[in-house]
DNA sequence: CTTCCTGCAAACCTTTTGCATGCCT
DNA sequence: AGGCATGCAAAAGGTTTGCAGGAAG
């Protein structure tokens, strides 16, 4: 029975605090919703801009900074691949984690359920309480350790 | 001459590529080796200074990537707890992964059996070849769980 | 009217780079 | 000579912020 909005759930979270639903955030917080992958906060503004035109880059920095504060949305380094820009994914998507090819610079998604059975572990050992687990793997992926001949993955250990 | 020092494992690996072993290098290399913990590339140049005064900021980059590039040191983020800058250790010191404390902003290493299980796993599951796993936990250490009263471990979820 | 939100542009901060120079083999 | 390494300072790149103006409750 998909009765949930699922989709408003941040919106819904905005309101019940009392904060307000400008066009702008609606703008910004629906584009990340609707995105399938991640995203960096230049592609953010620019999709965002395509349902409300008049969003400001401060805006979507500042509503980033909230919706983080708030853990409605992860921050990713995705091994920082293209620079040291940051990407964006809503919470909901939470339990998997990323793989980068530094060859070809793709990221793949992945989970096992060893991954929430560490988390749980951690907990546990360390008596700390978990608000955000960012794990990423730096790699080749299967495509491109063929492609660079079987023996050398990286040659001489080296990227680049 | 038996025995070859651990300590000078980075050195002697950069010497075997036909590298060249500058006063520099070896006071911003020493430094890392040295370090107990995660330096960032300030505290790095400032400390690599004491035992080399010559020593720039660009050559602490430059050395830094090359020792990136060559798999003998990590590049940390730890959770962005203080600004964009990142934090490296030496390879040798890999295995453990790190918790920070989001109220005091201390950096707790720490490592299970689980964390190997999982990088095998991933490998196993996705048929990466790995180079570099991240794993970084944010939340808040039992000390200050206790601090801030049993209940609310983050004021109603949010952090500052 | 008080609080929250936004625009604009400048400021910030860490990291990177161009280019001339220096050093090692 | 021929590379590799360095210095300096400027540039880059992403993110943050001060302050004035605006909208919402």
């Amino acid at each position: 029975m998909p009765g949930i909005p699922e989709k408003k759930s941040i919106l819904d979270d905005l309101a019940g605090r009392g904060l307000r639903l400008t066009s702008q955030r609606r703008a910004i917080v629906e584009t990340i919703q609707d995105a399938q992958g991640h995203l960096d906060a230049a592609t953010l503004l620019k999709l965002a801009q395509k349902r409300e035109p008049r969003v400001n880059r401060a805006t979507v920095y500042r509503t980033l900074d909230l919706l983080k504060r708030l853990r409605l949305i992860d921050e990713l380094d995705l091994m920082h691949l293209e620079g040291e820009k940051h990407f964006y994914e809503t919470r909901s998507k939470s339990g998997h984690f990323h793989l980068a090819c530094l060859s070809c610079k793709k990221i793949l998604e992945h989970d096992t359920p060893t991954f929430a059975r560490l988390k749980q572990e951690v907990s546990d050992e360390t008596g700390f309480s978990i608000d955000v687990v960012r794990l990423e793997v730096g790699g080749q992926c299967p495509a491109c350790r063929n492609l660079s001949g079987g023996n050398s993955p990286l040659k001489d250990r080296e990227v680049l």
